[in-house]
DNA sequence: GTGAAAGCGCTAACAC
DNA sequence: GTGTTAGCGCTTTCAC
């Protein structure tokens, strides 16, 4: 027997049209159980198994979405794409995942792609900014929702963390402690999730009469890590605490601070936000802003589906998970300076 | 105008038949400029894409190929995806990842519907013991290479890492620093990569007369390197060193040792298996044998796209990265930390 | 060279 | 209830 069994070849083994077997395996038609009996027996001699790309070129939909990431190996959308999967999993439907490398025209092209029929919503995370081009494809596009990270211009549904909220919970914990002189290490300015981060950090610090020494914008990667705090530790000595926007910044982060021999947690304090990688192992336990990543890959897999019942804008709560990282500032060390920005 | 435009809108557009814009727009039809020009404009103007499933149904194949993974979370399978996505995207190809949460049925079904005609070729990875059903899935399936772990009794290409050497490599390193009662946490027996490790481990050790006080076998999980990293504590205090068989397992290892109140590198010595999480951030940074993740993902997608050469099983070799979390036995005096590099 | 026509495997009107 | 028929959007013989 060359090729897989198809559709008419069941038909044909159960004495039925096609039409019948295809009602009847879709759950459209009741059959005699006679009858049922004969197609299952069929369908398992055969070993038949529908032809997505048939079914869905017919039926106009395939009971699919598509999740379109910057990237699979970052700790944080890959645990995305697992909540993602596991909620679509439970609603019966597949999940096409696409990695735009965060080229604009990947994205862009994935976006027309996948509207094209390939599937029937799309959730879209990026990680950069837009001129635009991506605005205007998103609202195009048939239905999307935007996760993680906004794109100004936008009218579609929206599941993010409560970014804001985040930075401020980080800046009470660390003026807990008693720190005054503060930095935040964010991701690049253009983005939604690092504005807010930084806005809450600065909105919280501010109000409690401490201040922001350093800020710094620029992508979420290890090296913007290390090339900020290099400039904290060389530029402004008063600082005490640092916010970092992402565990990714945080690598980069702890890496110079051990090699500059500054220990965290007793010489200089940080918190980190995502709280993806596994923190409580890391030397000292580091102290983060935990974003609900399961609970955004589940309401994104509902709004798709269901539509926004409110705004249109989900901010889920995020919480402070606190370990070692953050100790009251050495006051003796490094001599306070008021900062010049 | 409603939908997306069709193959038919552009011909129309550009006075030709359906037929002709398809073979020039697929590269098999050599067009006077001026024509070309005609088709090129009506597709930019009306925005056409080819519709993906429409095109793979009617050609028999789709240019993808499918990755069937355990899980997606895990760092190593997640890494793993990134190397497979950039190959395949190198070589024009696109690749559907689909996740089994090592659920035998879920396998089987991915890999029929996979063969179906979804995917040209599919690249494979389990995690768990097989009782035959999926050796037989797999060596029916069209063409499949196994990836990272075997599966008995299949005859299809593989690319794995040089597990056994993997573990000779740990055993040297530990014999080096004069340990002599050892223990391996590995994987489920029932898997080819965690008995290989052991294999190599025991083998290197028992050569060198060590001695392998303890050997455990059971899930590639935090569990498991938990249960087991107690065990050898309350039943095996002869064991300075631990050979970690998987960055998982060292992960529930490190909690219990860390509760425990064992300074790794000082009390007890540890060497992990995979070294993908940050483990050069951890307290202390975990010394370890380093898998050839990227390398493993580009050759798959190569073999699978030109078959294998040789014997059919390629074994990537492996590194051991040496952090600071292997010290000679006994030590005396506690250090703090040591530097690591 | 170019177009008409026949599918790819399936589903959904529409008849019987 | 069940079968017949006409597509879904594309590719590809096969005539012209």
């Amino acid at each position: 027997m060359n090729g897989s069994p198809k559709l008419g070849d069941v038909a044909k083994a159960a004495k039925l049209s096609s039409a019948a077997v295809s009602r009847y395996l879709n759950g459209s038609l009741r059959l005699p159980p006679e009858t049922a009996r004969r197609i299952d027996a069929a369908v398992n001699a055969l070993g038949y198994r529908p032809h997505l790309h048939a079914r869905s070129l017919s039926r106009g939909k395939s009971d699919t979405i598509g999740l379109l990431l910057p990237e699979i190996a970052n700790p944080f959308f890959s645990r995305l794409a697992a909540a993602v999967e596991a909620a679509a999993d439970a609603r019966g439907l597949g999940v096409m995942l696409c990695t735009s490398l965060n080229k604009p025209h990947r994205e862009i092209d994935y976006l027309a792609q996948l509207r094209r029929n390939l599937v029937d919503g799309v959730l879209f995370a990026t990680n950069h900014r837009d001129d635009g081009a991506l605005a205007r494809a998103v609202n195009e596009a048939a239905s999307v929702v935007l996760v993680d990270e906004d794109i100004e211009g936008t009218d579609v549904c929206k599941v993010f963390c409560d970014n804001e909220r985040g930075g401020g919970l980080a800046a009470e914990h660390l003026l807990g402690f008693g720190h005054t002189d503060l930095a935040y290490v964010g991701g690049p300015h253009g983005l939604m999730s690092a504005r807010a981060r930084g806005a809450g950090f600065a909105a919280t610090v501010r109000e409690a009469g401490g201040s922001i020494a350093a800020e710094y914008f620029d992508g979420y990667s290890c090296q913007h890590g290390e090339a900020a705090t290099r400039d904290i530790l060389d530029g402004h000595p008063e600082v005490t605490a640092i916010f970092a926007g992402s565990d990714e910044i945080l690598t980069g982060m702890l890496r110079v601070l051990r090699d500059r021999r500054k220990e965290v947690g007793v010489d200089i304090s940080v918190v980190t936000f995502d709280d993806v990688g596994p923190l409580d192992l890391m030397d000292p336990p580091i102290t983060a802003i935990r974003q609900p990543v399961e609970e955004i890959g589940r309401l994104a897999v509902e709004r798709i589906l269901d539509g926004s019942p409110g705004s249109g804008i989900d901010r889920l709560p995020v919480s402070l998970v606190s370990r070692a990282s953050v100790a009251t500032p050495r006051l003796k060390t490094p001599r306070r300076r008021l900062a010049s920005h």
